[in-house]
DNA sequence: AGTATTCATATCACCTTACTAGGGATTGAA
DNA sequence: TTCAATCCCTAGTAAGGTGATATGAATACT
């Protein structure tokens, strides 16, 4: 019942590129990998399904490479999660397909009604957290002070 | 990110138990099969997952069958889905192995944070509601009148 | 003895995951 | 123009998981 690396390499992406966030720089493929640890080639196919979902743009040659599309506040967890593993990233529910229509005992919609609140459970403990809420996490275990108000 | 189908089968069978409850009878595979829509031979194993983790308990040769090990209130849901899922039932944290030891960077270590979190949302889920919870609400839903006060 | 049933393994076809490799096309800076 | 980079597509592979089916042994009621 694991995410697949995707969803980590996808979430150490963003945070890399939210953290490396000159204002309108961008980052190569190859330094992301670098940092966050994923194999390049791989990383170019997980950050192509980032920006295909609008969470990333992306600059072609030379001095290109990719930035978010968005701020990190608008950016949840969950949204990157779904963007690399697909529409029903978060549908834990056994069973590939539609139950069968009316095919429905008690019982079936009594396991329904658990699946369908774990879920949300799910969704909620994903899309609870931004990627600011990372990037804040990030720099406070850095020892990097926040001058904010 | 599914559960697999035995998970599905592992909570329909033993909610199919607490259903049957003649208080020490047994239910055949076949039966169980029969009312939940699992293949027999299938459900054989899925079955003997429960008995191992001491969910269920079994009598062999003929008029054998199985019963639930426990009363349904002390089963929950995430019982019934670690012992047939294995162990790390509830990991969701991408990536099979242990993070290597030193290696966590600041992100590491946040994204950690986050996977932790949602493990723990996902457990709360199942781990809230017992077999008992279960009985209740297909009782309910089949409009079976509750007597108790 | 005969029969019903659980219990334990082995096997199977299919799919997904996590890559690696290779290349071609497009774009933009120097 | 040349080079650096993204973009996009194909293909292959090793390993493991999924959802079964098959075979046979152990056990216990009649």
């Amino acid at each position: 019942m694991r995410f697949s690396l995707k969803s980590e390499y996808a979430l150490r992406a963003a945070l890399d590129l939210a953290l490396q966030a000159s204002p309108s720089g961008v980052a190569r493929t190859s330094d992301v990998a670098r940092r966050t640890g994923a194999p390049a080639k791989f990383l170019e196919a997980v950050i192509g399904q980032l920006r295909r979902a609008g969470i990333v743009e992306s600059e072609r040659g030379a001095r290109g490479g990719h930035r978010l599309a968005l701020p990190p506040s608008r950016i949840r967890a969950g949204d990157v999660v779904r963007a690399v593993e697909g529409p029903d990233a978060l549908s834990i529910r056994p069973g590939r397909q539609r139950p069968p229509p009316g095919a429905a005992g008690a019982s079936t919609r009594a396991l329904h009604h658990l699946w369908t609140g774990t879920e949300r459970a799910l969704a909620a403990s994903l899309d609870g957290v931004s990627l600011e809420d990372l990037v804040r996490r990030v720099q406070e275990a850095s020892g990097v002070p926040d001058f904010s108000i």
